[in-house]
DNA sequence: ACAATATATTCCAATATGGGAATATGTCAA
DNA sequence: TTGACATATTCCCATATTGGAATATATTGT
Protein backbone atom coordinates (compact mmCIF):
# COMPACT_ATOMS: atom_id res chain seq x y z
CA UNK A 1 0.00 0.00 0.00
CA UNK A 2 1.33 3.78 -0.40
CA UNK A 3 0.52 6.87 1.97
CA UNK A 4 -2.77 8.37 2.13
CA UNK A 5 -4.17 10.41 -0.52
CA UNK A 6 -3.48 13.76 -0.12
CA UNK A 7 -7.71 14.38 -1.56
CA UNK A 8 -8.54 11.44 1.36
CA UNK A 9 -9.03 13.93 4.13
CA UNK A 10 -8.53 17.68 5.59
CA UNK A 11 -4.94 15.82 7.64
CA UNK A 12 -3.69 15.29 4.74
CA UNK A 13 -4.45 18.17 2.54
CA UNK A 14 -3.03 20.59 4.62
CA UNK A 15 0.26 18.68 5.62
CA UNK A 16 1.40 20.41 2.95
CA UNK A 17 3.49 23.43 3.37
CA UNK A 18 2.12 24.97 0.23
CA UNK A 19 -1.60 24.21 0.79
CA UNK A 20 -1.22 25.52 4.35
CA UNK A 21 -0.16 28.93 2.93
CA UNK A 22 -2.46 29.32 0.57
CA UNK A 23 -5.24 28.13 3.02
CA UNK A 24 -3.48 31.26 5.08
CA UNK A 25 -3.95 33.75 2.19
CA UNK A 26 -7.37 32.85 1.38
CA UNK A 27 -8.53 33.35 4.51
CA UNK A 28 -7.88 37.30 4.31
CA UNK A 29 -9.76 37.28 0.81
CA UNK A 30 -11.21 35.42 -1.88
CA UNK A 31 -8.99 35.35 -4.98
CA UNK A 32 -8.35 34.40 -8.48
CA UNK A 33 -6.07 31.94 -9.57
CA UNK A 34 -3.98 34.38 -11.21
CA UNK A 35 -4.26 36.74 -8.04
CA UNK A 36 -2.63 33.96 -5.96
CA UNK A 37 -0.27 33.50 -8.62
CA UNK A 38 0.80 36.88 -8.13
CA UNK A 39 1.07 36.89 -4.63
CA UNK A 40 2.69 33.70 -4.17
CA UNK A 41 5.03 33.87 -6.81
CA UNK A 42 4.52 30.34 -7.95
CA UNK A 43 3.62 28.84 -11.52
CA UNK A 44 -0.22 29.19 -12.28
CA UNK A 45 -0.23 25.30 -13.03
CA UNK A 46 1.04 24.71 -9.66
CA UNK A 47 -1.73 27.55 -7.96
CA UNK A 48 -4.27 25.29 -9.75
CA UNK A 49 -3.04 21.84 -8.63
CA UNK A 50 -2.68 22.85 -4.54
CA UNK A 51 -6.45 24.67 -5.07
CA UNK A 52 -7.67 21.52 -6.79
CA UNK A 53 -6.73 19.43 -3.96
CA UNK A 54 -8.11 21.67 -1.22
CA UNK A 55 -10.90 21.61 -3.02
CA UNK A 56 -11.44 17.79 -3.28
CA UNK A 57 -11.37 17.44 -0.08
CA UNK A 58 -13.87 20.75 1.25
CA UNK A 59 -11.39 23.23 2.48
CA UNK A 60 -11.94 26.04 -0.18
CA UNK A 61 -14.64 26.57 -2.91
CA UNK A 62 -15.14 28.16 -6.57
CA UNK A 63 -17.15 30.23 -7.90
CA UNK A 64 -17.14 31.36 -11.35
CA UNK A 65 -17.00 35.33 -12.31
CA UNK A 66 -16.65 35.25 -15.94
CA UNK A 67 -13.20 34.20 -16.88
CA UNK A 68 -12.25 34.04 -13.42
CA UNK A 69 -12.64 31.42 -10.92
CA UNK A 70 -12.70 33.34 -7.66
CA UNK A 71 -11.76 30.93 -4.20
CA UNK A 72 -12.49 31.26 -0.52
CA UNK A 73 -11.76 28.91 2.51
CA UNK A 74 -14.26 26.69 3.80
CA UNK A 75 -12.90 26.48 7.44
CA UNK A 76 -16.09 24.74 8.52
CA UNK A 77 -13.52 21.66 7.26
CA UNK A 78 -10.90 22.57 9.30
CA UNK A 79 -13.14 21.90 12.72
CA UNK A 80 -12.06 17.94 12.32
CA UNK A 81 -8.31 19.11 13.09
CA UNK A 82 -9.33 21.25 15.70
CA UNK A 83 -11.29 19.48 17.48
CA UNK A 84 -9.15 15.98 17.23
CA UNK A 85 -5.88 18.46 18.56
CA UNK A 86 -8.19 19.76 21.20
CA UNK A 87 -8.65 16.63 22.98
CA UNK A 88 -5.09 16.90 23.64
CA UNK A 89 -4.79 20.10 24.64
CA UNK A 90 -4.55 19.71 28.29
CA UNK A 91 -2.04 17.31 28.49
CA UNK A 92 0.72 20.64 27.38
CA UNK A 93 -1.72 23.48 28.83
CA UNK A 94 -0.54 21.83 32.55
CA UNK A 95 2.79 21.49 31.49
CA UNK A 96 3.02 25.40 31.02
CA UNK A 97 1.23 25.89 34.09
CA UNK A 98 4.36 23.96 35.72
CA UNK A 99 6.31 26.05 33.93
CA UNK A 100 5.27 29.32 35.02
CA UNK A 101 5.01 27.91 38.48
CA UNK A 102 8.78 26.87 38.36
CA UNK A 103 9.54 30.20 36.94
CA UNK A 104 7.29 32.14 39.50
CA UNK A 105 9.27 29.80 42.23
CA UNK A 106 12.97 30.93 40.38
CA UNK A 107 11.34 34.88 40.73
CA UNK A 108 10.85 34.01 44.42
CA UNK A 109 14.00 32.99 45.04
CA UNK A 110 13.04 29.02 46.01
CA UNK A 111 14.20 28.01 43.15
CA UNK B 1 10.27 16.41 -6.43
CA UNK B 2 8.27 13.98 -3.49
CA UNK B 3 5.27 14.28 -1.34
CA UNK B 4 6.84 16.02 2.23
CA UNK B 5 8.15 13.02 4.15
CA UNK B 6 6.14 11.93 7.01
CA UNK B 7 8.48 12.99 9.32
CA UNK B 8 9.30 16.54 8.19
CA UNK B 9 6.99 17.72 11.34
CA UNK B 10 3.80 17.21 13.08
CA UNK B 11 1.45 17.83 10.38
CA UNK B 12 2.78 15.22 8.13
CA UNK B 13 3.05 12.46 10.57
CA UNK B 14 -0.52 12.95 12.01
CA UNK B 15 -2.01 13.00 8.51
CA UNK B 16 -1.80 8.82 8.81
CA UNK B 17 -4.88 7.96 10.64
CA UNK B 18 -3.08 4.88 12.02
CA UNK B 19 -0.70 7.81 13.71
CA UNK B 20 -3.91 9.28 15.06
CA UNK B 21 -5.16 6.08 16.37
CA UNK B 22 -2.06 5.60 18.11
CA UNK B 23 -1.40 8.93 20.00
CA UNK B 24 -4.85 8.26 21.04
CA UNK B 25 -3.89 5.71 22.94
CA UNK B 26 -0.68 7.07 24.17
CA UNK B 27 -2.97 9.53 25.64
CA UNK B 28 -4.41 7.69 28.22
CA UNK B 29 -1.37 6.24 29.51
CA UNK B 30 2.36 4.91 28.59
CA UNK B 31 2.56 1.23 26.83
CA UNK B 32 5.48 -0.88 26.07
CA UNK B 33 5.70 -1.81 22.27
CA UNK B 34 4.30 -5.10 22.65
CA UNK B 35 1.28 -4.11 24.88
CA UNK B 36 0.28 -1.69 21.85
CA UNK B 37 0.53 -4.84 19.73
CA UNK B 38 -2.21 -6.19 21.79
CA UNK B 39 -4.16 -3.17 21.76
CA UNK B 40 -4.42 -2.24 18.34
CA UNK B 41 -3.87 -5.34 16.71
CA UNK B 42 -1.46 -4.57 14.47
CA UNK B 43 1.61 -6.67 13.89
CA UNK B 44 4.67 -5.81 15.82
CA UNK B 45 6.96 -4.31 13.25
CA UNK B 46 4.25 -1.92 11.78
CA UNK B 47 3.59 -0.41 15.31
CA UNK B 48 7.08 -0.20 16.04
CA UNK B 49 7.40 1.69 12.53
CA UNK B 50 4.57 4.26 13.38
CA UNK B 51 6.29 4.67 16.35
CA UNK B 52 9.71 5.48 14.76
CA UNK B 53 7.98 8.66 12.51
CA UNK B 54 5.78 9.65 15.45
CA UNK B 55 9.58 9.48 17.51
CA UNK B 56 11.48 11.52 14.82
CA UNK B 57 8.70 14.54 14.85
CA UNK B 58 8.72 14.37 19.06
CA UNK B 59 4.85 13.47 19.21
CA UNK B 60 6.13 10.02 21.29
CA UNK B 61 9.17 9.75 23.34
CA UNK B 62 10.39 6.94 24.50
CA UNK B 63 11.80 5.23 27.80
CA UNK B 64 13.83 1.50 28.38
CA UNK B 65 12.91 -0.44 30.89
CA UNK B 66 14.55 -3.66 30.58
CA UNK B 67 13.46 -5.46 27.58
CA UNK B 68 10.60 -3.12 26.88
CA UNK B 69 10.41 0.26 25.65
CA UNK B 70 7.64 2.40 27.26
CA UNK B 71 5.91 4.86 24.89
CA UNK B 72 4.74 7.89 25.78
CA UNK B 73 2.59 11.05 24.02
CA UNK B 74 4.24 13.96 24.26
CA UNK B 75 1.31 16.59 23.49
CA UNK B 76 3.22 19.80 23.38
CA UNK B 77 4.12 19.21 19.71
CA UNK B 78 0.58 19.28 18.71
CA UNK B 79 0.67 22.48 19.87
CA UNK B 80 1.84 24.23 16.05
CA UNK B 81 -1.19 22.65 14.56
CA UNK B 82 -3.52 23.55 17.44
CA UNK B 83 -1.92 27.31 16.93
CA UNK B 84 -2.38 26.89 12.93
CA UNK B 85 -6.05 25.85 12.97
CA UNK B 86 -7.28 28.11 16.08
CA UNK B 87 -6.30 31.09 13.46
CA UNK B 88 -8.79 30.47 11.96
CA UNK B 89 -11.39 29.19 14.31
CA UNK B 90 -13.37 32.50 14.23
CA UNK B 91 -14.16 31.37 10.66
CA UNK B 92 -16.76 28.86 11.25
CA UNK B 93 -17.77 29.56 15.25
CA UNK B 94 -19.36 32.73 13.15
CA UNK B 95 -20.65 30.55 10.67
CA UNK B 96 -22.24 28.25 13.53
CA UNK B 97 -23.88 31.15 15.54
CA UNK B 98 -24.99 32.32 12.21
CA UNK B 99 -26.95 28.96 12.37
CA UNK B 100 -27.72 29.42 15.59
CA UNK B 101 -29.83 32.73 14.49
CA UNK B 102 -31.18 31.28 11.52
CA UNK B 103 -32.80 28.20 13.54
CA UNK B 104 -33.65 30.71 16.38
CA UNK B 105 -35.38 32.78 13.45
CA UNK B 106 -37.45 30.06 12.20
CA UNK B 107 -38.59 28.50 15.91
CA UNK B 108 -39.91 32.27 16.45
CA UNK B 109 -41.91 32.02 13.12
CA UNK B 110 -39.83 34.73 11.49
CA UNK B 111 -38.26 31.83 8.88
C1' DA C 1 26.47 -19.25 27.48
C1' DC C 2 21.83 -20.06 26.03
C1' DA C 3 16.97 -19.86 25.17
C1' DA C 4 13.25 -16.86 25.23
C1' DT C 5 11.35 -12.59 24.81
C1' DA C 6 10.97 -7.71 23.07
C1' DT C 7 11.80 -4.60 19.65
C1' DA C 8 13.93 -2.62 15.45
C1' DT C 9 15.44 -2.93 10.79
C1' DT C 10 15.78 -4.42 6.07
C1' DC C 11 13.97 -5.77 1.71
C1' DC C 12 10.19 -5.77 -1.31
C1' DA C 13 6.14 -4.10 -4.18
C1' DA C 14 2.65 -0.91 -5.40
C1' DT C 15 1.37 3.66 -5.34
C1' DA C 16 0.68 8.70 -4.94
C1' DT C 17 3.11 12.60 -4.77
C1' DG C 18 5.06 17.66 -6.16
C1' DG C 19 7.17 20.08 -9.58
C1' DG C 20 8.28 21.30 -14.38
C1' DA C 21 6.95 21.67 -19.00
C1' DA C 22 3.77 21.51 -22.38
C1' DT C 23 -0.79 21.66 -23.79
C1' DA C 24 -5.75 21.74 -23.53
C1' DT C 25 -9.98 24.03 -22.29
C1' DG C 26 -12.86 27.91 -21.43
C1' DT C 27 -14.26 32.71 -21.86
C1' DC C 28 -14.17 37.31 -22.95
C1' DA C 29 -13.69 41.56 -26.08
C1' DA C 30 -13.34 43.65 -30.35
C1' DT D 1 -14.63 34.71 -35.51
C1' DT D 2 -10.38 35.54 -33.82
C1' DG D 3 -6.96 36.66 -30.58
C1' DA D 4 -5.92 37.35 -25.86
C1' DC D 5 -6.45 35.99 -21.48
C1' DA D 6 -7.56 32.71 -17.46
C1' DT D 7 -7.44 28.32 -15.78
C1' DA D 8 -7.12 23.28 -15.83
C1' DT D 9 -5.06 19.05 -17.31
C1' DT D 10 -1.67 15.81 -18.96
C1' DC D 11 2.81 13.74 -19.15
C1' DC D 12 7.07 13.02 -17.01
C1' DC D 13 10.43 12.05 -13.30
C1' DA D 14 12.36 11.25 -8.77
C1' DT D 15 11.10 10.08 -4.37
C1' DA D 16 8.97 8.54 -0.02
C1' DT D 17 5.51 5.93 1.52
C1' DT D 18 2.68 1.74 3.76
C1' DG D 19 2.40 -2.88 4.52
C1' DG D 20 4.11 -7.63 4.53
C1' DA D 21 7.63 -10.85 5.30
C1' DA D 22 11.81 -11.98 6.95
C1' DT D 23 15.53 -11.06 9.74
C1' DA D 24 18.52 -8.61 12.90
C1' DT D 25 19.45 -6.71 17.42
C1' DA D 26 18.92 -6.17 22.26
C1' DT D 27 18.01 -7.84 26.96
C1' DT D 28 16.59 -10.90 30.38
C1' DG D 29 16.43 -15.14 33.30
C1' DT D 30 18.42 -19.45 34.24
Amino acid sequence: MARTRTTYDAFNAIAEPKRRALIETLAIQELSVNEIVKIMRWNQPMVSKHLGVLKQVGLVSERKDGRYRVYKVNAAELKPIHDWVAQFDQLWVNRLDHLEDYLDKIQRGEG
